[in-house]
DNA sequence: CTTCCTCAGGCAAGCGCTTTCCTGGAGGAC
DNA sequence: GTCCTCCAGGAAAGCGCTTGCCTGAGGAAG
């Protein structure tokens, strides 16, 4: 591996010179020397020593995120948003996943601290545990003290900059338009009941319910992981224990494709027979059969708003931008039968 | 932020007794001494800078990885089998998106040899380019000159490790599938022409065409660039130019959806009015209506595949995987009417 | 009581780069 | 001709860590 020495050696100049050119510093070079040491460096097909460069000078490079899962179009969205500001940027992302699992999310944070990253940025549903948290924040705080900078994506339980998409109000747009139809026995598929993201949608919902003077009783909850598969087998259960249920509010579109499928094997026709509704607005709601109601979030937009409030350095005061949702009218949805 | 020497004046060691407790050397360290150490770790929240642990010690720690984009589900797939052996080995992975832009996989190329990782996975099509493919095979040289491992996915036009996923008979199946149901006006909507995936599943359709006694002519094929857009832009041509048109092979699962959008626009039944098929087998194949009869990849599998190879140190020789296709029959082909 | 061995622990030399500070020569002003 | 200024280029001090090699104390063996 060709060292900044040893093109330093081949054009016949110092290191300092060598590497004053390679990287463009403010100080002037005769032109001449200047073609021989890029000369060299093309012969020798030389490429700084990343690690090299960041011990030797202060200011950071790449950037970090943490989510969930890449592979869930959730978090693919999102991700992409990212990508795209700190790609203009001129920043190299490490994306890391921590696959819901708290503890790996903890490491992460280490690990990116070590890697130390110009900003870091935490993006996914916020724990419903304390001692967790209590962990998270100050593994976020030994980050920022090494004058990193942060943003969350949806964690409004703890404080710095942040973007919040608006789960609850989401979940009272979509619930206020089942029980306006006129439903009665709504069924409600959650994710993981320990993710923030799940109770506030959640919230919502049952605000709604209570405005139409209903509620969603215990029975009438299923708890899935956000995927797919999950969805199916909550809607199963959501049919096996309420007879006579006519809609059914997934807290994701994952899960609401998947209770789709499981009303289609039931020979359960949507929305004549049930209504169905999801949540994120993902691609796949525009295509499955009928086409899902769902709640809109600009997760792309999410993603680049995030990163351009980490990468903005002139921000002192920490930053909460909330998202707004928006409800998304389609086939997936009908008054009951009577 | 605190260094290794403030954790050693703190616990009151010399700087290598702390560096040898700290990463758990094969060295012996008493008892009393570790603890006084780990105490001081925790107490200063001390993390190790991987910058400077990766430049004094011989031994990569990261892994690289270029993917077209993550947030197309298809690499999101590959990611994932990808990222589950690379953490299985307790690495961190980098994810670099090219987005299609042959400039910037070189770049990430040399970015990732900059980072001196110790692997680098390059996924997703070549590129019918003798210019961009010389300059990727002397950025790759150069990489692998610096020790680093290497896995190609779906590359063969370059020689070393790879996983490739049998295109060619892919095509020829879902062709063969096509034609052996009597279709003879078939339309295809390939990706971009400078992808050799593109041609790869092209040349597969059209060797099953001539075991049929039949042929894709130029105006019925529309190139799309593998997004769902693209697919229903391209039915939509396809549909225009070749009436009487009775199938559809859209060479990804993601044209395949947007085909059948454009189909239901203009009232068009599925399978019924026109057959279409698919390839790779997204989950969203299965969701659709009608579900999709495509060409199944193990994905996952593939990356993980991958990864594995360039994680194994054993391997002297290049090895090549060739990850065979399979056809999944589902509801959306049937006979044409007549 | 020596002598030798063993091994915990410390010293210090880098890893490849950036950057401050210094040097020496060229050119201008007097 | 002398002195000053200016600036291109070089020497060298780190950045934070790992690790080969050395030291010295304690214990076993003679």
């Amino acid at each position: 591996m060709a060292t900044l020495a040893d093109v330093a050696r081949l054009a016949g100049v110092s290191q300092a010179t060598a590497s004053r050119i390679v990287n463009g510093s403010a100080k002037l070079v005769t032109e001449e020397l200047r073609t021989r040491v890029l000369r060299a460096v093309a012969e020798l097909q030389y490429v700084p020593n990343a690690h090299a460069q960041q011990l030797a000078r202060a200011r950071r490079s790449a950037v970090g995120i943490i989510v969930h899962d890449v592979s869930d179009p959730y978090f693919a969205e999102i991700t992409r948003g990212l990508q795209r500001v700190a790609t203009a940027h001129g920043r190299l992302v490490m994306i890391c996943n921590s696959y819901r699992d708290p503890d790996r999310e903890l490491e992460y944070v280490e690990l990116l601290r070590a890697h130390q990253v110009a900003a870091l940025i935490l993006a996914g549903s916020g724990y419903h545990d304390a001692a967790f948290t209590g962990a998270l924040v100050r593994k976020l705080e030994a980050y920022l003290g090494t004058g990193g900078r942060l943003t969350l994506i949806g964690r409004h339980e703890l404080t710095g900059n942040c973007v919040v998409p608006e789960n609850e109000p989401g979940g009272y747009l979509v619930g206020s338009e089942v029980f306006a139809l006129g439903h009665r026995r709504v069924g409600v598929i959650a994710g993981p009941a320990v993710l923030t993201t799940t109770s506030d949608r959640l919230a919502g919902v049952r605000r709604a319910a209570r405005e139409h003077g209903r509620a969603v009783p215990a029975r009438r909850i299923a708890y899935g992981n956000f995927d797919r598969d999950s969805g199916a087998t909550a809607a199963a259960h959501l049919l096996d224990a309420n007879p006579g249920l006519t809609a059914i509010i997934a807290l994701n579109d994952s899960m609401a494709v998947g209770a789709l499928a499981a009303l289609r094997a039931r020979g359960l026709a949507v929305p004549r027979d049930v209504t169905v509704t999801g949540f994120d607005d993902m691609p796949v709601a525009r295509d499955v059969t009928p086409a899902l109601t769902t709640v809109r979030l600009p997760l792309v937009e999410m993603g680049a708003r995030a990163m351009a409030i980490a990468l903005d350095e002139t921000g002192d005061e920490p930053r909460v931008e909330r998202i707004p949702a928006e409800l998304v009218r389609r086939a997936s949805t009908a008054p009951p039968r009577r």
